[in-house]
DNA sequence: TAGTTTTAAGTTTTT
DNA sequence: CTTAAAACTA
């Protein structure tokens, strides 16, 4: 093959693609192994600047011209549309990179973990808890706590993992400093071990202490992986920093990071843009390419994007240029309501068409900030018979049928998950009750821990005759599955409910029968008009790609686990995409819509300080996905809640540079000139740190506990500081004194960037 | 006690 | 307007 996939790159992207971190020994023909020490490359790519291609190439380069066995390459991203794609394209260039480690972070553990399953303690056939059924598993743990504390405490275990914080961390305290959040954790940390299964966290956590614990697995890791990529990488957390100082710790491992600070929008689970920031100190020696061409969008768009961004503080700062032509301007049109908003963005569409000026209607993405307001957008653009797809809605899983068959599959896999057996074991009804219930996880759980299943041990146990019998019924389904899982072939049904064909759809369908969990939703369906048989026939289809087996069950769970999308065959198909702005990342499309552009909206009405400055961010990325036209809308009033209320535009709108924005639709009074701050919250109780204190380095470690002498300001009461912090059952009381002399006592329940909201102490 | 009806509460963003 | 918790009925 000819070289000319290295011609179409400019200086700087070739340079980045021939690096190899050699002081200038860079020599292509020369041996690639029996080196020592190469020096890390940090790619900083502004939005469109090529950097999947750099990366791709580079992989391409390696193999193709440097002899690297693909093998031996890694290369990580965070979203699995972008492991998907970087995939491809690399398998386009080189088709020998099909062999490459090119997953997510996630991914990845999980692949690692399954591989090194003994050492962790772990089957290799573990199931991988998500957020519900790490809330599920919270309530075994926390008796009397209400959802919404679950939920709470879930997340604030998830992120103590994103920072790889355990239970006995004495940091923990930048997460929650309460008593209680620690012993949960704890609790929670330990039910997950005995059970066996992991969550997300664990994906990256474990393989971690894994390589940390077992010098000579790292040895062997270090050995497999010399190349170690990593795409995006703006948006990593302090575990996956960990994790990658790890992996990359090797005597001839090369490591070359991707990413764009102004791109980083993932803080909210963890990610510290001062991973990008700092990449230098950390691995000495590193050297850094800057690719600050654009060349995706006119650079119209791109001006526009960059006045909004530019109003944000701890950034880089870079001169992004546009390689294209000034193009058209973007367009701000002000809409009355929603519905005004879905008919405008489906009539630009269609117009766009018709007229031919777009080439099809995937030239278009119809942008969101969050999942629920595609509902809209759906309902306009069905009625139009417009075809479009909405990514990434994690709908179908959530539901519950889904969520049945799931446990059914789960509990096949690791006869010990609780969260599953609790979920199916009476459902349909076995007379399995609260009291058999708690008698069986007792023993699974009692002194002499048993090595057997639930449904071993529940057979063991003298329950009452009703329970015995269900849970009789329910271990002869589960034996027939696991034999249809084996080859056998599933039990003989006339007419059944489900239909299933080979691989492992036989296994998965059949369960679904045998379970009677096909009859109990299809009487559901029958009552309410439901769609539910129909949906877990949609699942049964779905694994018929998989092979059947163990094996193939595990890749069938860990991919439903791992990528939740459901955009499998309709990459082709010519629709309009609908998405949120989050997902946006690493796309691009001809025409974009960035929709909700109201205060409350986007940006939320609770975002301040740094959090705001990631909303701003996420505006960028969003503007910046726009090759030639992008639009813009605000809506005047919204219904939220089902009550309309009116909206003022976003503070975004107002930043932006007007000179690069055409103003279409009936603007609100007073927009256009200075924003004498309409988007301040309207909420009561609101609280503000005077000056937030502690560098930007120690801000979570600071802002998370209350000092002596906080400035503080209340609505109604105005500016104050704390003189006293006392420990309540709730958590930390601070006393305030107002600069008007009263004092106040408050009971401290959330708290997020230079905010809190307070609930009134006694 | 299980399943259904009534009432109250509450929207991020993703692996 | 949807979803979770409380109240209610069979």
């Amino acid at each position: 093959m000819d070289p000319s996939y290295l011609d179409i790159l400019n200086p700087e992207q070739r340079k980045a693609v021939l690096h190899e971190g050699l002081d200038g020994r860079d020599r292509p023909g020369g041996p690639w192994k029996n080196l020592t020490a190469r020096r890390p490359l940090l790619i900083l790519a502004g939005a469109g600047s090529g950097k999947t291609r750099v990366i791709t190439t580079k992989i391409a380069y390696l193999i193709r011209e440097r002899g690297v066995d693909p093998r031996s390459i890694m290369a990580v991203t965070f979203t699995n549309k972008a492991a998907r794609e970087m995939a491809a394209r690399a398998r386009l260039i080189e088709n020998r990179a099909s062999a490459a480690m090119i997953r997510t972070f996630h991914s990845f553990g999980a692949w690692f973990l399954r591989r090194h399953a003994a050492l962790a303690g772990l089957d290799s056939g573990f199931v991988i808890y998500d957020d519900d059924d790490m809330v599920s598993l919270l309530g075994t743990v926390m008796e009397d706590a209400s959802k919404a504390e679950l939920r709470e405490t879930a997340a604030l275990i998830a992120r103590a993992k994103d920072f790889f914080l355990s239970p006995e961390d004495p940091e923990l305290d930048r997460i929650s400093c309460h008593d209680r959040f620690r012993k949960n954790y704890a609790k929670y940390e330990e039910k997950l071990q005995k059970i066996g299964n992991v969550d997300f966290g664990d994906l990256i956590q474990k393989p971690l202490k894994l390589l940390e614990d077992n010098p000579d697995l790292a040895r062997r890791f270090h050995d497999r992986f010399t190349v170690i990529m990593v795409d995006e990488y703006q948006d990593s957390n302090a575990a996956q920093f960990k994790l990658l100082s790890r992996m990359a710790g090797g005597p001839e491992t090369y490591l070359c990071v991707v990413g764009d600070d102004d791109q980083s929008i993932y803080r909210f689970r963890g990610a510290d843009v001062k991973n990008i920031l700092r990449f230098s100190d950390h691995f000495p020696g590193t050297e850094i390419i800057r690719l600050e061409r654009n060349y995706r969008s006119f650079s119209q768009i791109l001006a526009l994007a960059s006045s909004v961004v530019d109003h944000n503080c701890g950034r880089l700062g870079k001169t992004l240029r546009a390689e294209r032509g000034a193009g058209k301007l973007p367009t701000l049109a002000f809409l009355a309501n929603q519905d005004e908003e879905a008919a405008f963005c489906a009539e630009l569409v269609e117009r766009s068409v018709r007229t031919g000026k777009a080439k099809g209607y995937s030239d278009w993405a119809i942008l969101y900030r969050t999942n629920a307001q595609s509902l809209g957008f759906e309902t306009e653009l069905l009625h139009r018979s417009i075809p479009y797809k909405v990514v990434g809605s994690l709908k179908f899983y959530q539901r519950e049928e889904i969520k049945d068959a799931l446990a059914l599959l789960a509990l096949l896999l690791n006869p010990r998950d609780e969260v599953a057996f609790r979920r199916i074991i009476n459902k349909p009804a076995r007379g399995i009750g609260a009291v058999a219930l708690d008698r069986i996880l007792k023993a699974l759980y009692g002194a002499s821990p048993s090595g057997g299943g639930l449904v071993d041990i529940a057979k063991e146990l003298s329950l009452s005759a009703k329970a015995a019998a269900g849970i009789k019924s329910f271990a002869a389904v589960m034996d027939r599955a696991a034999a249809v899982l084996g080859g056998a072939s599933p039990p003989p049904y006339r007419d059944p409910p489900i239909r299933y064909g080979e691989g492992l759809s036989a296994c998965v369908g059949s369960l679904i029968i045998d379970s009677a969990l096909a009859e109990y939703h299809g009487f559901h369906d029958e009552i309410n008009g439901l769609q539910r048989i129909g949906n877990l026939q949609e699942l049964v289809d779905a694994s018929s790609n998989y092979k059947g087996g163990r094996e193939g069950l595990v890749e069938f769970m860990e991919h439903i686990e791992l990528d939740r999308s459901i955009d499998a065959d309709a990459e082709n198909h010519d629709s309009v995409t609908l998405i949120t702005l989050h997902n946006t990342k690493g796309l691009e499309f001809p025409r974009v819509i960035i929709t909700g552009l109201e205060q409350g909206v986007f940006p939320r009405d609770d975002k301040t300080g740094d959090d705001l400055e990631e909303e701003r961010r996420l505006f960028y990325v969003g503007a910046t996905r726009a090759m030639e036209e992008l639009y813009l809308c605000s809506c005047t009033f919204r219904r939220v809640y089902g009550r309309t209320s009116p909206m003022p535009p976003s503070l975004f709108l107002y930043e932006a540079d007007k000179t690069m924005l055409e103003v279409i639709g009936q603007a609100p009074a007073g927009f256009g000139k200075s924003p004498r701050q309409p988007w301040r919250g309207r909420e009561q109780g609101v609280f503000a740190f005077g000056s937030p204190s502690g560098g930007a380095g120690l801000k979570m470690s600071s802002d998370k506990r209350w000092k002596q002498g906080d400035r503080i300001f209340h609505d109604d009461q105005g500016y104050g500081a704390v003189i006293d912090i006392t420990e309540g059952d709730d958590g930390p009381v601070i006393l305030v004194r107002f600069d008007n002399g009263q004092e106040k006592r408050f009971l401290s329940f959330h708290q997020s960037g230079n905010y809190m909201k307070i609930g009134a102490g006694d």
